[in-house]
DNA sequence: TTGAAAGCGTTACCAG
DNA sequence: CTGGTAACGCTTTCAA
C-alpha cells in the first residue's frame, strides 16, 4: 500500500532507477523501446511522481507565491483569476495567501512562501505594511518579486498598477463636463497611496475647471462599506448637499449607496454617485455608478507575465508598468445632466 | 551569496548539523544555552528553512490542494475565503487551481496536486466531470479529500453542501405566499445535480399549492449570465409573461436582469426576480432579489475543518454535511405583493 | 546533551 | 544507450 516510486518500477524491469527517471522524462538518451516499457509499468503500478523530491533536487518548484490583502474582495479575486490564467499557461501553480490587511500576517506569509522555495512572489501589500525588512530577505535570497495594484516604491522590485491620480482626474472631468460643479469626495485615508492619489486627481480636476475646493466636501473615512456609510451620513448631517458623490472605491460606494437609500434620497434623481471600480464588478451596480475601470484580470495577468519573465532572466533594473484605465460612463448620470444642461 | 543552510550555522558554531536542526525546532534535548546561540547565528546569517527538504523527509507538506471551477465566480471566491481562514488557523497553506469547468484541466490539476504531495484535497467538481478514475488514484494514495458545494456521490468521500431541492421549494413557497402564481424558472441544465434539484424544488412547491406546471415557463438554459439573458428573451418572445422569474443562480439572474432592462420592463413593478444566491453577493442586487442564501464562506470553512479532521484521523465512513440555507426576503417584492393581495 | 549515520525520492554527472 | 555514485537540505534514530 506504500506509494510507488521510481525504484519500484526499476526493480520490476531489472534496470536502474536512473534509467527509469530518464525514461519518464523522455530524455533523448534512452531507447524508445525502453521508454515504452517503463511508462507501461509506471501506469500499471499507478506511479505518481513525487515533486517534493524533484523540487529539492532541482531547486525549483514551478510554484508562485501570491499575497493579497483579502481574497473575497472582488478586485483581488479577479486579479487572481488573471494570475492563475497566466501561470497555468506557463506550467506554474499558485500558493495563495491572504494578509487580511495585517502586516504581521503578511510577513509570516511571505516568510512561509520563501521557505517553501516558491520560484517567485506576487504581492499586493497590506494597507498597514511599513516594515520593509522582509523584502530585504527576499532580495538577498534572490527571489523574483513583482508588486501588483499596491506597491512599495524604492525597493527595486518591479510593479504593475494604474495611474490613480490621472484616472481620478479623468473621472471628475467627466462629471464636470456632464454639468455638475458640486462634487463631494468620500476619500480613503491619507496614509495609503491610493487614498492620496485619488484625492489629488479630484483636486486637479477642480482646479483645472476653476471650481472652488470645499474642504467640508472631502470626507476622509476609509475604504470599506462602513466607512462609506458613515462618510455619507456625516456629509448629509452637515449639509449642504452636493450633486454628486465621488467614492474612492467600490467599498465606499456601496456604503454610500446604502446610506443614501436610508435617508430617503434617490439615485440618480436626487444625487449621483461615481466611483473607482472595475468593470466586472460594477456591472452589478451599473447603471447607477460611473466608474473608472481598472481591469483587475489584466493587472493580474500582466503581473504574472512580468514575474515569469524575471524568473527566466533577472532584469538589470526594476520595471514599472502602468496600465490604462477606462472611463465607463453612466447613462443615467449622463441623461440627467443633459436635462439639466439643456 | 548562496542560501544559508543549517550546516552553515553548524560550521560557525563548531557543532553538528543535527544539533542545529534540533535547536531550531526547540527539541527538548538541547540546552537552552545552545538554542539561544544557534538561533542568534541563524538570524544573523539570515537563515531561512527549506521546506522542500523538510517535506521530503517528513512526508508532509502542511499544504492543501483546492480545485474550483472558476475563481472569479463570487461564490467560490467567498468559499476560498472560508477555506483559507480555517486552513491558516491550523497552520496549513493553500495551493489553488481552477478547472474552468473543464474535466481535463481538472484532472491535470488534481494530478499535479497529488504529485506535490498535498496533505489533503478540497474539490468542487466541474460541471462536465464524468471520468472518475482520478478519484480512484486519490483513494489508492490514501489522500484525504472532501467535496464542497458540488460533489460526486458514491465514491466514498465526504462532502459539504446544501439541500438544493428543499431550499428551492422554500423559496418558491415564499413567492407563492406573497401572492404570485405565475412563476417561470430559468433553469440550469439537467446534466448537473443542482440544475435538477433546483427545478425539482420548484415543482414541489407548485404541486403543494396545486398550481399547474407550465412547461413553457421552464427554460433550460444554463448557469451563466448569457444563459440567463437568452433564457429570458426566449420567455419574452413566446409569452405569456409570468409575474416572477426564478433564476437558478445569480449568473442567470444577472443575465435575466440585463434582458429585462433591455426590453423596457421594470423590476419589481413589472416583473419580480428571485434567485438562488448568497448574501455577500446579493446585497449588491438587493433589494431587487429574493434570495436563498447558501453561505459560501461557511461552506468553505466547514469543508476545510472536516478535511483537517480527516487528515488527523481517517474516518470509518464518509460524512455528508448539509448546511442550512436562509431565506432573505425581498422587501419590494413583498410590498408589491401586499398591494396586489390587499 | 550532543553527534554519526541513514534515509526521504529524485536528478546530474560521468563511466562504462 | 545504460547505470553507479553523489548530491539536494533536512530529520529520525540510536549510540556516545
Amino acid at each position: 500500500m506504500r506509494n510507488i516510486k521510481q525504484s519500484d518500477i526499476a526493480r520490476v524491469l531489472n534496470v536502474s532507477r536512473v534509467t527509469v527517471s530518464k525514461a519518464l522524462r523522455d530524455c533523448p538518451d534512452i531507447s524508445p523501446d525502453m521508454k515504452k516499457k517503463v511508462k507501461k509499468v509506471a501506469s500499471k503500478l499507478g506511479y505518481v511522481p513525487n515533486y517534493t523530491a524533484r523540487n529539492l533536487q532541482s531547486q525549483k518548484t514551478q510554484t508562485i507565491g501570491v499575497v493579497v490583502p483579502d481574497i473575497s474582495n472582488s478586485f483581488f479575486s479577479y486579479a487572481i483569476h488573471g494570475i492563475m490564467d497566466a501561470a497555468s499557461k506557463a506550467g506554474y501553480h499558485i500558493v495563495l495567501t491572504a494578509s487580511r490587511e495585517n502586516a504581521d500576517i503578511e510577513y509570516d506569509n511571505i516568510m512561509t512562501l520563501i521557505s517553501m522555495r516558491v520560484d517567485g512572489l506576487l504581492v499586493a501589500v497590506s494597507k498597514e505594511t511599513e516594515d520593509i525588512k522582509i523584502f530585504d530577505t527576499v532580495r538577498k535570497m534572490n527571489i523574483p518579486l513583482v508588486f501588483f495594484d499596491r506597491s512599495i516604491e524604492g525597493l527595486g522590485f518591479s510593479s504593475v498598477g494604474i495611474d490613480d491620480r490621472r484616472s481620478a482626474c479623468r473621472l471628475i472631468n467627466h462629471v464636470i463636463e456632464c454639468g455638475y460643479q458640486k462634487i463631494a469626495h468620500l476619500a480613503g485615508t491619507m496614509t495609503v497611496g491610493i487614498g492620496r492619489e485619488r484625492l489629488a486627481g479630484y483636486k486637479d480636476a477642480l482646479r483645472d475647471h476653476h471650481i472652488r475646493l470645499r474642504n467640508e466636501w472631502i470626507i476622509e473615512s476609509g475604504f470599506d462599506k462602513q466607512s462609506g456609510y458613515q462618510g455619507f451620513m456625516q456629509l448629509y448631517r452637515k449639509g449642504p448637499m452636493p450633486e454628486v458623490i465621488y467614492a474612492v472605491n467600490d467599498g465606499a460606494a456601496r456604503g454610500a449607496y446604502k446610506a443614501i437609500q436610508e435617508v430617503g434620497l434617490r439615485i440618480p434623481d436626487d444625487i449621483g454617485v461615481v466611483a473607482f471600480s472595475h468593470h466586472e464588478f460594477a456591472e452589478l451596480l451599473y447603471p447607477r455608478l460611473t466608474i473608472i475601470d481598472a481591469p483587475p484580470v489584466l493587472i493580474g495577468q500582466s503581473a504574472m507575465e512580468l514575474l515569469l519573465a524575471e524568473i527566466k532572466e533577472k532584469p538589470a533594473r526594476a520595471r514599472k508598468i502602468i496600465l490604462n484605465t477606462e472611463l465607463v460612463p453612466n447613462s443615467s448620470l449622463l441623461n440627467r445632466s443633459l436635462v439639466q444642461v439643456g
